[in-house]
RNA sequence: GGGCGAUUAGCUCAGUCGGUUAGAGCGCGUCUCUGAUAAGGACGAGGUCCCUGGUUCGAAUCCAGGAUCGCCCA
């Protein structure tokens, strides 16, 4: 470090966003970024991926939070040596999209979109999705978030897209991508499945006839049924009983051959769960055998209606089937199936091996087999269909039933779960290997592995792919047209499309509909002389998202090294509800594909919520506009509370001036201290170079490197492990004893220019500036580029950024943990000391005589070493130590519980008793292992520990002392003449201080001071006057009273003139 | 309805794989200190650690049930 550099005066009135602007261009200016990245290139890769947001919206305080936490972890390692690139990504695709357009236009159906025009519609679509793209530029490089958004990947371009039909050809090839049935709410008139969001949108109340029915056996299957006795299934949707496939049981759960009670008993036999029968047979029923689910299977009955045969349904129609998600909650234990009306029942066929009937058309009415209803929409029927239940003496009981259902959020019309033709990529075959891949992610929290997202993955199903849409990366597949040919096709990219195109077809510029659907092919079967259309559907587009990690980079189509060095990512980050969204699309895509997750470690974000605890909406107008917080308290201060104040995925609670207060704890606290130093080294003219930090010889400045060691080793580690608050802490207290300890402490050193404390101070800034960097880069920086390159912006080896330099490592060699120990008990003691000063009202100002300090030996060690601190601080002459039993304080015995629980376990309370009632002489020796101390308890002897107790000192009543565990310091009260006219004396300096500021003096003026008033004052300032004209940069004084402002001081008037020297 | 999580001071949150006397910051009150500070320090008021049971020598911490809130899903 040259002697005698010069730095930029520190304004302590900073306004921090007016500094990060001065950084950010900075930045911009010497391409600090960009640089980062060239330096460390072919160094290892730390890989990190961006889920990509959709920029048809603003961004908001949530996006803040995500862009925050996706930031610090890279910015690390990079200061770490590693390479980190950070690529941006937009997502374009999907329903959001399309329902945004469709409100601009005012229409809202599919038959409106396809007459207003596919083409126009996804030229909308294409717009929208980057209409607010320039905010989130600005804002995203506004709050610090390093990511290149020059050359983002887009989930609509045709590489990108080419790559996500690549990956759908792979699992073409492995038989994982296949149509099937699934149920979906749909609604009837708007003939289209809803999304779930879509549904959750839609529930009303609606009464229902909870329907009771009878089934009669007719072979029992050796289940111990007798044949005529009648299986009770209910239902609240009676329409779909037209459609009944099989009966679920529960294989688990206890049923009961029954009579049921009431008033009106008969003699019919019934079967029910056991634990619903009392509820659905009444008080008095009679159990006549109890049997579980298991017996039940294969039990065969007589179906309530006739339209539908139970051969139609394959060899196991109109049967007991056994399904695991048949529960006692309601109903009777026995669930009526209709396969094509409900995601269980489908389920359920679909593994017993069912064949699906649906005499439901998709407008909602009966087919022709249900001769009686032909033509009439399903549930306006309800009623006929239980009065003809009633007729054929199947109805057991009828009740209304009220209960939430799902309503079309457009007309309103009730929904129907129904089955339809999908898509499915066959993930539920790499369930297995999903479950082990995501035992190697690292989740933050812990909890979500086997929580949210193991429960989420143990339950998979084959994911639905295709969507019946127009905005979103086209399903690959073509089918031949030809009658009699079946023939399908997958493309895997544009060249297959190339190769195998029809005369007269070409492929567009454009993938997207509707001008792929324009595209026809060669059917390539024997024989065959079709042609090849392409199915109308759309993907999902989080299986977009879910291809980033190859289609970002047109992969395997070019980039080959660079996407492999970065798969998978070292780090993603998203919020808490991606569980089921990107992240497991990523993984499930991974898996399928690679045989591997995509992502090492996961951090989980949570809700942003207002103070009340609502969360933030437009709507309730409680929303925190981020450019609010960012124009009032600057980046820093928002990425510091967003990092630091809690566990990211518990969700905040916060409004503006929460943000304010994590400023003015830790950014202002900082930019203090920093300003201090540069203040008083930019006063000391002509200083020497001080000492480097390990040549330190000051405790005080061995001690505030050695703590710097334990931090850094600290702050690396919690960010090592993903843990922002944690390493945000250890800073915290770091800069507090910085800035409340060490400087205020040092401050007579400083003022006389000591080169040595300017040394370590400076040094201890500048690694807290790497330190703090990836959290707060702005301030980081600031201060950073201040004192290493100074007011000239001379640099020499160092790097001219915070960014571009190394994160510190910790030097074992400077650390002192006994020094730091030591520091501890000195600061405790001067605690005590201050608290034992305010319980007695002596002031501060008036030096005291002494204060006795009661510790133990080693306490009295470490303490001695600080003592002059010690002295200063409390402001007394000497300081006494008691560390015998004797007239201030005496020794108990206290048991210590996590070393005795384990061996007396029961016997604790009786070991507690006996070691409390120990001489604590004998204890203390016992403790430094000079004699055995044996207990007996209920006849058995035992021999204590060393670590079984521990002694404590306490002070004796009566005396003024404040005490805490162990420790006390008491004060010497008694005051003579010399110390009273100290006192006097610290109190004129006082006086002087305030009239040299409040005649608005430079901190390093000299002055000519003119004192007078009380004798008493003038007196004491007389006695210590090299102490006052020292304190007060007096080059003369006098005491003729002349000029000045008459200051009162405990009863007595000084007069204090002060003017500027020369 | 199911899964997951949360519930600790007026507010925002810590609380180390159970150790007996539960902490911090902010806010509030009293005092104090001050030529770095938008600050610092001391003291004080403020707690049924959501409730009920259980396990244990010992529970804010573990288990079960319940309440409330939130997220995800239906």
């Amino acid at each position: 470090m040259p002697a005698g550099k010069r730095y930029e005066p520190v304004d302590p009135k900073q306004s921090f966003p007016a500094l990060e602007e001065r950084i950010l261009e900075r930045w911009r200016e010497r391409d600090v970024f960009a640089r980062q990245l060239a330096e460390r290139e072919g160094a290892p890769v730390w890989s990190f991926y961006e889920g990509p947001p959709t920029a048809n919206g603003r961004p908001g305080s949530h996006h803040v939070l995500a862009r925050v936490f996706k930031d610090i972890y890279p910015r690390y390692q990079a200061m770490r040596g590693h390479y980190v690139p950070r690529k941006a990504g937009w997502d374009c695709h999907g329903l959001p999209v399309e329902l945004e357009v469709e409100k601009e236009l005012g229409i809202s159906s599919k038959e409106q979109i396809e007459e207003y025009g596919i083409a126009e519609f996804n030229q909308r679509c294409r717009d929208s999705v980057f209409r607010y793209v320039d905010d989130w530029r600005r804002l995203t490089e506004r709050i610090g978030f390093w990511v290149d958004m020059d050359d983002p990947y887009r989930t609509l371009d045709n590489d990108y897209i080419e790559s996500v039909w690549w990956s759908l050809r792979q699992s073409w090839d492995r038989d994982r991508l296949y149509q099937g049935h699934k149920v979906v709410p749909y609604c009837p008139r708007c003939g289209t499945a809803l999304s779930s969001h879509e549904v959750a949108l839609g529930y009303e109340d609606q009464v229902d006839p909870s329907t009771y029915v009878r089934m009669p056996v007719t072979d029992p299957a050796g289940s111990g049924l007798e044949s005529g006795d009648n299986l009770l299934v209910w239902t609240t949707t009676p329409w779909t009983l037209i459609s009944h496939a099989a009966i679920a049981a529960g294989p688990e759960i206890r049923y009961v051959r029954a009579r049921p009670g009431g008033d009106d008993p008969t003699d019919e036999v019934v079967v029910v769960a056991k634990a619903l029968a009392e509820r659905v047979l009444g008080e008095g029923w009679e159990e006549l055998a109890s049997l579980t689910g298991r017996d039940l299977e294969g039990i065969r009955y007589e179906a309530p209606f006739g339209y539908i045969h139970g051969e139609d349904f394959g060899p196991l129609g109109h049967s007991v089937l056994l399904g695991d998600f048949v529960t006692t909650e309601d109903g009777t234990g026995l669930v009526h199936t209709a396969l094509a009306f409900g995601e269980d029942d489908f389920r359920l066929g679909e593994s017993y091996g069912m064949t699906l009937q649906n005499p439901v058309l998709p407008n909602g009415r009966f087919d022709s087999r249900v001769t009686d209803f032909q033509g009439e929409l399903v549930y306006d029927h309800n009623p006929e269909i239980v009065e003809a239940l009633r007729a054929s003496g199947r109805l057991f009981r009828v009740v209304d039933y009220e209960h939430a259902y799902p309503h079309c959020w457009r007309c309103g019309t009730a929904l129907l779960y129904y089955a339809k033709s999908s898509w499915y990529l066959r993930t539920s075959e790499v369930k297995d290997r999903l479950l082990a891949e995501n035992e190697r992610i690292g989740w933050h929290p812990e909890h979500i592995k086997h929580g949210r997202f193991g429960r989420w993955l143990e339950n998979n199903v084959d994911w639905a792919l295709s969507r019946e849409r127009y905005w979103g990366t086209p399903l690959p597949i073509w089918e031949c047209t030809a009658e009699d040919c079946e023939e399908r096709f997958c493309a895997g990219s544009i060249a297959d499309l190339r190769e195998r195109v029809a005369a007269g077809s070409e492929v567009p510029e454009d993938l997207h509909r509707p001008y792929i659907d324009e595209v026809r092919l060669r059917c390539p079967a024997d024989g065959c002389e079709g042609e090849m259309q392409r199915v109308v559907e759309t993907i999902d587009a989080w299986y977009d998202s879910g291809a980033m990690p190859f289609a970002q980079f047109h992969y395997p189509f070019e980039n080959e090294t660079e996407f492999e060095s970065r798969f998978p990512a070292d780090f993603i980050c998203e919020g808490i509800d991606q569980t089921r969204g990107w992240f497991y699309s990523q993984l499930a895509e991974s898996v399928l594909l690679f045989d591997e997750t995509n992502y090492r470690n996961c951090v989980c974000l949570g809700l942003i919520l207002d103070p009340e605890g609502q969360k933030m909406s437009k709507s309730r107008g409680n929303i925190v506009d981020p450019w609010e917080v960012l124009n009032l308290h600057g980046a820093d201060a928002f990425r510091w509370y967003y990092l630091t104040s809690q566990q990211p995925w518990a969700g905040y609670r916060f409004s503006v001036e929460t943000i304010g207060e994590s400023l003015r704890q830790f950014l202002l606290t900082l930019w203090n201290t920093y300003g201090f130093l540069v203040m008083y080294e930019n006063a000391a003219e002509g200083q020497e170079a001080g000492p480097e930090p390990d040549a330190a010889e000051a405790e005080l400045d061995r001690w505030l490197v050695s703590r710097l060691q334990a931090v850094s080793a600290e702050v690396g580690e919690r960010l090592d492990d993903f843990d922002s608050v944690g390493a945000g802490k250890a800073l915290a207290d770091y800069v507090d004893e910085m800035s409340n300890w060490y400087v205020r402490v040092s401050r007579r050193r400083f003022w006389e220019g000591d080169v040595a404390a300017f040394a370590t101070l400076r040094h201890c800034l500048v690694e807290t500036a790497k330190l703090i960097a990836p959290f707060v880069p702005f301030t980081a920086d600031a201060i950073y580029v201040n004192l290493v390159g100074g007011a000239d912006g001379e640099f020499g080896d160092a790097p001219d950024s915070v960014h571009l330099s190394d994160f510190p490592e910790p030097a074992d060699a400077l650390r002192d943990p006994e020094l730091e120990a030591g520091m501890d008990a000195a600061r405790r003691a001067v605690e005590l000391g201050r608290a034992a000063r305010a319980q007695a009202k002596a002031k501060m100002r008036q030096p005291l005589a002494k204060a006795v300090i009661v510790a133990t030996e080693e306490e009295r060690a470490v303490i001695e070493r600080f003592a002059d601190l010690v002295e200063a601080e409390l402001n007394v002459k000497a300081l006494e130590f008691v560390s015998e039993e004797g007239e201030l304080a005496s020794w108990t015995v206290k048991p210590n519980f996590r070393s005795l629980g384990p061996r007396f376990g029961k016997d604790v309370p009786q070991a507690k008793a006996a070691i409390e009632a120990l001489d604590p002489d004998h204890a203390r020796a016992a403790i430094a292992g000079e004699r055995e101390i044996g207990i007996a308890i209920d006849g058995v002897d035992h021999t204590l520990h060393p670590e079984d107790m521990t002694l404590a000192m306490q002070p004796l009543d009566g005396y003024q002392v404040e005490a805490e565990a162990g420790r006390a310091v008491a004060l010497a009260l008694e005051l003579d003449d010399e110390l009273i006219r100290e006192g006097l004396a610290r109190e004129v300096v006082r006086a002087v201080q305030q009239a040299r500021k409040d005649a608005g003096l430079e901190i390093t003026d000299r002055i000519d001071l003119r004192l007078g008033g009380d004798e008493d004052l003038l007196a004491a300032a007389r006695a210590h006057e090299d102490y006052v004209t020292g304190e007060t940069l007096a080059t003369s004084v006098t005491y003729d009273g002349s000029g000045g402002e008459p200051i009162e001081i405990g009863g007595r008037e000084l007069s204090v003139g002060v003017g500027r020297t020369g």
